[in-house]
DNA sequence: ACATTCATTGACCAATGGTTAATAAAGAAT
DNA sequence: ATTCTTTATTAACCATTGGTCAATGAATGT
């Protein structure tokens, strides 16, 4: 037995959250074994353990990285659309296009019943909405009571939840999307 | 060992269900393990695969029954409200109801990646939506297309995906769903 | 060179869904 | 009532899972 690797081949929490990404998003987080995943790394399953408290905290660490990509791009659509109308559909469109693309993900974060993630994800996930209510309450000027615009995440929520169990790509369903979020735009009004 | 149990004490499937329908509830169907199942029936957990052929099949003998009650209460919105508008108030509303009081139901027809679930399911699931679809357009007098109805159905989705993941009832949550189905009602004109 | 710390293995644990040979109760036939 | 057949059940088994931890040699520090 000889236990620890030669410095090259020490096992990395960037080693670790590489390979459970991909795992993660094409086999889905649930269905995914800590034997698994320590296999795609060639390492025993316990050597995760050192790095990470927990499969959960594996998965924590790879949503709080996503969501801060989805708040970089709210950001980038407020400043580069000129239209009031136009940055709020795209900005719709950009939250359902990040749910069908971090699927898996979106699953875990808005719909898992385990309550270690959800007490990890608490913060994470009120930062979202807070940004989708700071930039709908702006770009209506103060017309949209909050009941509204939760009800319009809702809304959102529905499309995206109901399309991550299907095998269909953000690609296949935009035309559906598009139509889903002009119809919640004609509550705008 | 004395395998077989007296007549009068013998496992049946409605005893199974019953249990299971309890403990799906209050537990949520993947926590429940069939060897608690097996606990509040008194019996082994091998007993339970004589009359149902894995867990799934209990759940969808459950559902099942569920869809039908749905699909009945909709049938008596419709028989006996007078004005349209608010037939489909109340359908709406039934709906969210429906899934916020059967929440691990309805997180397990609609959200369940299981695909040994989703096939037993998706006939059930396509009769509720269709049961919407006709109401729908039947009380809107073919206003509506099938896009804007299909859009209508997400939007309630989202409400009820959400609220399934706290621990609020239908009473709980009553006033937003009626503020939800009037925003959603803002589109039907 | 020696001591300490670190990263890892592999065996362990308790738990899970599902399977099946053995078994006695239930039911049918005589 | 007796015998034979069918049925419902147990308990042991299997493979698998997430997590734990003593033992171990590489890495690091003196």
């Amino acid at each position: 037995m000889s236990p620890r690797k030669s410095e090259g081949k020490e096992l990395s929490k960037e080693m670790v959250l590489n390979e459970a990404r991909k795992l993660f998003a094409s086999v889905g987080y649930s269905k995914v074994s800590m034997r698994q995943l320590a296999k795609t790394l060639d390492c025993s399953h316990g050597a995760i353990y050192y790095h990470f408290k927990n499969k959960a905290e594996i998965f924590y660490s790879l949503v709080k990285t996503d969501f801060s990509l989805l708040n970089n791009k709210i950001d980038d659509i407020i400043l580069t659309e000129n239209n009031a109308s136009q940055k709020i559909e795209k900005i719709l469109l950009c939250f359902i296009e990040f749910g069908l693309t971090q699927q898996n993900h979106y699953a875990i974060m808005f719909l898992s019943k385990e309550k270690e993630i959800q007490h990890l994800l608490q913060l994470d996930s009120n930062k979202t909405y807070e940004k989708l209510i700071s930039s709908l309450t702006d770009l209506t000027e103060n017309k949209l009571n909050p009941a509204s615009i939760w009800s319009i995440f809702l809304s959102l929520h529905g499309f995206i939840t109901f399309y991550i169990n299907t095998q269909l790509s953000y690609q296949d369903v935009k035309s559906l999307a598009n139509f889903h979020v002009k119809n919640i735009m004609k509550s705008i009004e």
